[in-house]
RNA sequence: GGGGAGAUACCGAAGCGGUCAAACGGGGCAGACUGUAAAUCUGUUGGCUCAGCCUUCGUAGGUUCGAAUCCUGCUCUCCCCA
């Protein structure tokens, strides 16, 4: 992976530049969507390539392994093959599962001890195997395992989740080092920035994060319930650290709102679950503020078209409006 | 023509003497959603001058301190036999 960095605002940290991996190019700041299972959720990967123009897309680890499964998609050659998506591919390692499905896992210094939230079945997630099963699944990028400490734990909790993401990472990283690429295309390793809501924890990990000298970095534990202020604050004092000639990649974010202040923060890549949950829900962002279309009060306060049968910028979000695009197809 | 079953809120459907303005689904209305256990989840859903009151379980009467629940007439619906 190659990232060359081509200009940089004069009144913000934003920057843009070009990722480069055996499977395209990708221009930043990019947003990812997330393929959690390989495909993503209500978008046909046609449209994903010629409508969107998506240039990554994220799959994720622990989904992947209990299903389909590593037999298969090392048969396949590599989820690439699976589903037909021949740009590049990041996947999250199960960090973010170790907090989601904080019920049903348990962490010991080895790693992540999970229950199949599928048919209750053991499976242990290793600093190392899960390496390995990024390897299998033949993603671009790989992603350390980490621990995704909740939004509002404390500082003793953090400090303690972030020494073993840090661990971990020298665990991964070794055993990314030691191994290669199954499908002769290459793959990189980026490590995660932890330490919650607290700047020295935050700085402690981004100097860590930084020594490890990976071709990219990520920050994590944001945007797991804090306010996008704190979020804020935190990416800044990380990206201080980070070096600038590396992408920087911030997980799991977020509105847009979130993506346009971050970006100023100085990060190049986002993922989340937001555009195609919401959009399968119904949730959409306009000028006037959150819409959910399924609300009958949408209904009225935009009319189909204007008077001279054109669209306003309101109008396109607006329920009528939509109603009306469907009608006419 | 003979025999049987049933009519419950927007719809489906429980309830079969008091704790019933009436379970549960669906639908409606509103809210949520940030490295996806999510085409999901939560709240609400007779009216009002709202810690109370009023009207509602096909319809008209009756029994009872008290009826969606028991009795009688009527009106519809469905099934079986001829």
């Amino acid at each position: 992976m190659k990232f060359s960095l081509l200009t940089t605002d004069l009144q913000s940290k934003a920057r843009a530049g070009l990722i480069t991996t055996d499977h395209g190019t990708i221009e930043t700041p990019i947003f990812m969507p997330v393929g959690t299972v390989g495909s993503v959720k209500g978008v046909h990967i046609n449209e994903l390539e010629k409508d969107i123009h998506a240039q990554i897309i994220l799959g994720n680890t622990y989904h992947l392994y209990l299903r389909p499964g590593l037999q298969i998609l090392e048969k396949a050659g590599g989820l690439h093959k699976f589903n037909s998506w021949n740009k590049p591919i990041l996947t999250d390692s199960g960090g973010y599962q170790v907090f989601s499905l904080s019920d049903n896992r348990k962490l010991t210094e080895e790693g992540a001890l999970f229950r199949s939230h599928i048919d209750g079945s053991k499976h242990l997630f290793t600093p190392e195997n899960v390496v390995e099963t990024q390897r299998i699944i033949g993603a671009d990028i790989i992603m350390a395992l980490d621990e995704c400490a909740p939004g509002d734990a404390d500082y003793i909790y953090t400090k303690t989740s972030m020494e073993l993401t840090h661990r971990w990472l020298q665990r991964g990283m070794k055993h990314f080092k030691s191994t290669e690429p199954k499908y002769g295309y290459s793959q990189t390793f980026f490590p995660i920035v932890q330490g919650g809501a607290y700047t020295d924890l935050r700085k402690q990990s981004a100097e860590f994060i930084a020594s490890v000298g990976a071709e990219g970095n990520a920050i994590g534990g944001l945007s797991v319930g804090e306010p996008a202020e704190v979020m804020y604050e935190m990416v800044a004092v990380v990206n201080e650290i980070l070096p600038q000639d590396k992408p920087r990649y911030l997980m799991g974010v977020g509105t847009p709102e979130n993506i346009l202040e971050n970006i100023s923060l100085g990060v190049d890549m986002f993922d989340c679950v937001m555009p195609t949950r919401n959009g399968r829900n119904g949730m959409v962002f306009t000028s006037n503020g959150i819409m959910n279309m399924k609300n009958k009060k949408w209904e009225d306060d935009f009319s189909p078209l204007d008077p001279d049968g054109t669209a306003s910028v309101d109008h396109i979000y607006s329920k009528a409006y939509v109603r009306h695009l469907f009608a006419s197809k």
